[in-house]
DNA sequence: GCGTTACCGTAACGTACGTTACGACAGGGA
DNA sequence: TCCCTGTCGTAACGTACGTTACGGTAACGC
C-alpha cells in the first residue's frame, strides 16, 4: 500500500478541530467545511479519515472524556489525603481557566447535540456516570462510616454542583468567577466534615 | 385597517410553538418551517409575526424565562415560612415533572443557542442573575445574621446546584431522579441550619 | 357597496450544508 | 520500470435552510 500516514494522528488533529470550532461557532457554526478549515484540510479528506458527521462528533466527544478524565486521574493521584482528591478533582473539573473555560462551552455544546442525538446522549450519560462513580469513590473514602446510599447521593449532589458551574460560567464568567467557585465547592464539600474541607493553599 | 387578528396571541402561540419544537426536536431542529407546522400556519406568517428567526427566539426565550418567574412566584407566595418558600422555589426550578423536564432541555437548547448568539447570551446572563437575586433575598430572609457576602455566595451555590440538576436531569433523567435532585436539595440546604430544612410534606 | 389596507399563504431565490464521485498523485511489489 | 493500491484535493449533487416577493382575500372607512 501507498503512503500511510498516522491515520491515528489525523484523527486526533480532526477532533481537535472539531473541538475549537465547536468552542469558538458553538454548535451551530459547527460544519464540516469549518474542521476542514481549521486543521487545514479540505473537506474529502475529512471524510475519508471518518466516515460521516456523527463518527467526527463521536470521536470529538470521547476525546473530551479522554482529556477530562485524565485531569481528574493527576488531580487524584497529587493529592495526599482522600479528602484533597476529591477537592482537587472537582474543583479541576469546574475552574475556569481560559483552556477549561473553552471545555465548558464545547462540553455544553455536546449536551445540547446529545439531546437530539441518541448516540452522543449514550456516550454522554456513561461518561458524566463514570465521573459520578469517581466521585462517589472519593466520597466513600473521605467517610467510610457513612452508608453506601449516603455516598451515593452525596457524589450525585457535588457533580451536579459543579456541572452547574460549568454551564454558568461557560456563558456568565464575571457572576461565577474561580472565586465564586471555590467558595460554593468548599461550602458543599463542608458538609463531609473537617476531613475534606482540610486543604493547605485554598 | 383590516382583520386585525390577534398579534400577541399569535405570538404567544408561535414562541410555545418554538418551545415544543426545541424541546422534541433540540436546536438542530428548530427550523421556521418546524415552528410554521407545530403552529398549525406557514412560513410566511411567521415571518410576519417576527422579524426574523432570532426575533423569534428572543420571544420565546423571553416567555420561557416568564413561566419559570411565574412558577417561582407562585411557590413563593405559597410557603409559609422564608425557609420553606426558599426549597419550594429551588426545588421547582429542578424538579423534573413530564412539563418540567421538557423545559430543561429547552433551557439547554437556549444555552447553547447563546454561547454563539450575543443576544441570547445577554438575555440569559440577565435572567440567571434575577433568578440569583431572587434566591439571595429568601436566603437572607432565612438567616438575617449572615453578612451580605456570605448570603451571596450561598445563592450562587445555590443556583449552580439547581442548574447542575436541571442538566443534568434533561441527559440523564434514570440517574437525577426527582428522589435524587430533593435529597441533593435538601444537603445543600441543611447548611443554611434547620430553619431552612423545617419542612412538613417532604 | 366599493376602494383601501392589512393579513397571510404560495412560491421562489440564494446560500450553505452533508455527502458523493472522480481524478491526480505518491509510494511499495514484481 | 511498470503497475497497483491507497490517499486526498476538486468539484459537483441534492437537500434544506432563512429570507423575500407577490398575489389573493377578508375586513374596515366612507
Amino acid at each position: 500500500m501507498a503512503s500511510r500516514r498516522d491515520r491515528v494522528d489525523q484523527r486526533l488533529r480532526l477532533s481537535a478541530a472539531t473541538w475549537s470550532v465547536l468552542a469558538e461557532r458553538g454548535l451551530p457554526g459547527l460544519t464540516l467545511r469549518a474542521v476542514a478549515e481549521r486543521a487545514g484540510c479540505t473537506t474529502g479528506m475529512v471524510l475519508h479519515t471518518f466516515a460521516d458527521k456523527q463518527a467526527l462528533l463521536v470521536h470529538a466527544r470521547e476525546l473530551l472524556h479522554q482529556r477530562t478524565g485524565q485531569r481528574a486521574d493527576a488531580a487524584q493521584a497529587a493529592a495526599e489525603t482522600p479528602g484533597m482528591a476529591l477537592r482537587a478533582v472537582l474543583l479541576q473539573a469546574a475552574a475556569p481557566t481560559a483552556e477549561r473555560q473553552e471545555e465548558a462551552r464545547v462540553w455544553v455544546g455536546f449536551l445540547a447535540a446529545a439531546l437530539a442525538d441518541p448516540v452522543l446522549a449514550e456516550l454522554h450519560r456513561n461518561y458524566n456516570r463514570r465521573f459520578v462513580d469517581r466521585v462517589r469513590g472519593l466520597v466513600a473514602a473521605v467517610r467510610p462510616d457513612w452508608p453506601a446510599a449516603d455516598c451515593s447521593s452525596t457524589a450525585t449532589g457535588l457533580v451536579a454542583l459543579v456541572e452547574g458551574l460549568n454551564t454558568l460560567t461557560a456563558i456568565d464568567p464575571a457572576t461565577y468567577s474561580r472565586a465564586a467557585q471555590r467558595v460554593a465547592l468548599d461550602a458543599a464539600l463542608a458538609r463531609l466534615g473537617p476531613a475534606a474541607a482540610d486543604h493547605p493553599s485554598g
